[in-house]
DNA sequence: TTGTTAATCTATAAAATCTATAGGATAAAA
DNA sequence: TTTTATCCTATAGATTTTATAGATTAACAA
């Protein structure tokens, strides 16, 4: 399942895909609009701040805002910030990859190579999909 | 993250498939030999058995056995069981739909026109894999 | 300078889910 | 009728997710 955390981390960024304006949005205002509390928002947005493509600002009239154009923003990177590994088991992880405690044989287990399928196929999905693809009615 | 139920119960249906005889095999020796929990796995295997490939005999020489050939046992069926929906979000689920309290409109979602995407992709990987397709070396 | 606004940061509480175990019931075989 | 092994239900323990709290920092405006 998917997390809320990853549900509203993708909604906020959606939400500042479609402003016109480039001026920083309250997490206030987006938290209204999307359904979802500010508390919690303020620490997902933290986290996507550490992307590179999201930006803020403190203060009266602050908020946040994208530096880069949506069509630059992977969701490879996006959902491995918000949900954590593509993968769904370590010893297939591109990024965090980790031996398996409890299995002897990578090349004969039947969860790797099953997972690894997953994995690909997962993985061709996020990198050819940007923040723009998310957009469109 | 796979769950550790998952994990288990696709390592215990690939032991399963590697037998040589079609014979009841004990859930002990399934579990020695995976090295899983008994008692976990015994509710793994229980819950298994409602698919209909997997039979079981009770008593002395009793166990769990494959009622179909393992190419005739489908990936989607074993990740449905253990695992649950292969949809992330209910709302793309084919098989256990509902619809998003927090959204107002499908149509617009970015959350939803992305796990529509992933939901595909992953449905063609297991529509496409068979338990004899995680046995070879 | 001072007050207001809004993000930053850390800690933690509350809830939900996952993992594992316990123990008796049932069925089959010897 | 004893032994063996699955069946079934409940629940304990651990981990993760979700959400909140409160003090701090930075920016702006009066």
């Amino acid at each position: 399942m998917l997390s809320k955390k990853t549900k509203y981390g993708l909604k906020a960024l959606t939400y500042l895909a479609r402003q016109k304006t480039k001026e920083p949005i309250a997490i206030a205002e987006i938290a209204k609009h999307e359904n979802i509390s500010q508390k919690f928002l303020e620490n997902i947005l933290l986290s996507l701040r550490s992307t590179g493509f999201l930006g803020s600002k403190k203060g009266k009239g602050g908020g946040y805002y994208l530096i880069k154009d949506p069509s630059e923003i992977p969701m490879t990177t996006v959902m491995r910030v918000l949900e954590g590994p593509i993968a769904m088991v370590s010893c297939v992880s591109l990024n965090f990859y980790e031996k398996c405690d409890d299995c002897p044989d990578e090349q004969s287990c039947s969860v790797h190579r099953l997972m690894l399928k997953v994995r690909d196929s997962n993985l061709e999905v996020y990198r050819n999909t940007s923040l723009s693809d998310l957009l469109a009615r």
